[in-house]
DNA sequence: CACCCTATATTTAGCGC
DNA sequence: TGCGCTAAATATAGGGT
């Protein structure tokens, strides 16, 4: 593989030209958004490329307008054919997401079926109002990770016969863990994305970044056992 | 330190938000520039931060008129306007860039200086046409050249006493080194880029990207002698 | 062509000055 | 305020499917 560093110019290779530049182009428009985001502003950014009729406007169509029309004040005809523009794009961007959408949603029922399982183990909620299959799959979880726990105590027991308990730092209340494990909840992305996403489409690819492995449970490389958490 | 993975959400810690704003931009900035000349076609971005009295216009500026202009037909006198604004703006950046130029070009003028010795060395180039100042820097260079060689020829007599070549691959004409060394000049930057700058500065930050050592000489972590490019 | 994968290249938080 | 630095986070080129 010769992952090679390329050099700043026209690309003349017709396919490996095209292929970065929809590689790229999405690239520039989560930056593009992302910019706006974290800053509060307004930004936008429109792209000619040969391989679509319409020019590629940018990001947040409604803010779009608001960036444009503040930028060169638009004859009201303009802005509405500009508006039948973006109309069709997103359309176009909706069916392109979906894929993403269908994965994103099946790792988000994971996560929250884990956070329920753990308000659960904390007493901060109940199971009384989930509907069977959820019960079901509940079920599943919580015994693979009474699994992972017995494993992590054998290998305890393994490593440090006398004291079952290494235990971290320490403890009033718990908070002694690190934050970004135990809260590592925030990240979790919830299903009622789905329902801002049909009210604002505009989100380009949902902005989903990259879903990070919740690190409570399961194998991962810092288990959090003993954890001050379980009562 | 705590480089932690940001939340996409508005930052609001005053401070810390400029500080990415402008970061950010920049790199938007470049993104922007860089999809553009990849793949031959235009593209703009604009932002409107409450930190600049000017939207931001983006890259290449005459691009972007055409651009704009084709996606929305302007009266001409608005067109005008905006000139100005792009101006003034351009006008910022000069000033902005200049930093990054001067250093620049003080790192270009090492280069070529080392292209120069190379030169000779292959004799490929001469000296003539050199003023005495340029004589003087490259008559520092071959010294401190010479002293790596020695000390480089030192080491390996003392690392393998028998053998003073572990040489390289092989060699009909010396074209057996890692290309990525030899002509590793491919990314050189010329000080012609000044010109070049000063008439179209619509090169944000003249489009200067990382710029990578040279690695033929000096300490680098690859020495490439015993060297089939020397006689 | 659209995605997936992963070695590399680039970008950027958070710091210290 | 801005800059330089470095560890992490992200983006992507190339190659497969």
């Amino acid at each position: 593989m010769t992952r090679k560093k390329v050099k700043l110019a026209f690309i003349t290779n017709d396919s490996a030209r095209k292929a970065t530049y929809k590689k790229r182009k999405k690239g520039l428009m989560k930056k593009v958004n992302e910019l706006s985001t974290l800053c509060g502003i307004d930004a936008c950014a429109i792209i000619y490329s040969p391989y679509e009729t319409q020019p590629e406007v940018w990001p947040e169509n409604n803010r779009f307008q608001h960036v444009l029309a503040q930028f060169m004040r638009v004859p009201e005809m303009e802005r509405s054919k500009n508006m039948l523009t973006l109309e069709s794009f997103t359309r176009k961007m909706i069916i392109k997401t979906n894929g993403q959408l269908k994965k994103q949603m099946k790792e988000n029922r994971e996560k929250e079926m884990k956070e329920v399982m753990y308000q659960c183990l904390t007493g901060k909620g109940s199971i009384e109002n989930l509907n069977p299959q959820d019960l079901n799959e509940l079920g599943g979880l919580v015994d693979q990770t009474l699994k992972d726990i017995s494993r992590r105590i054998e290998s305890l027991k393994k490593a440090t016969p006398p004291s079952l308990s290494p235990a971290p730092p320490a403890s009033v209340g718990g908070n002694s863990l690190n934050t970004n494990n135990v809260s590592g909840m925030d990240g979790m992305q919830r299903t009622h994305w789905f329902t801002d996403w049909v009210n604002n489409p505009s989100e380009y690819n949902l902005g989903l970044g990259r879903v990070y492995e919740m690190t409570q449970f399961g194998n991962n490389p810092n288990p959090i056992w003993p954890n001050p958490y379980f009562p």
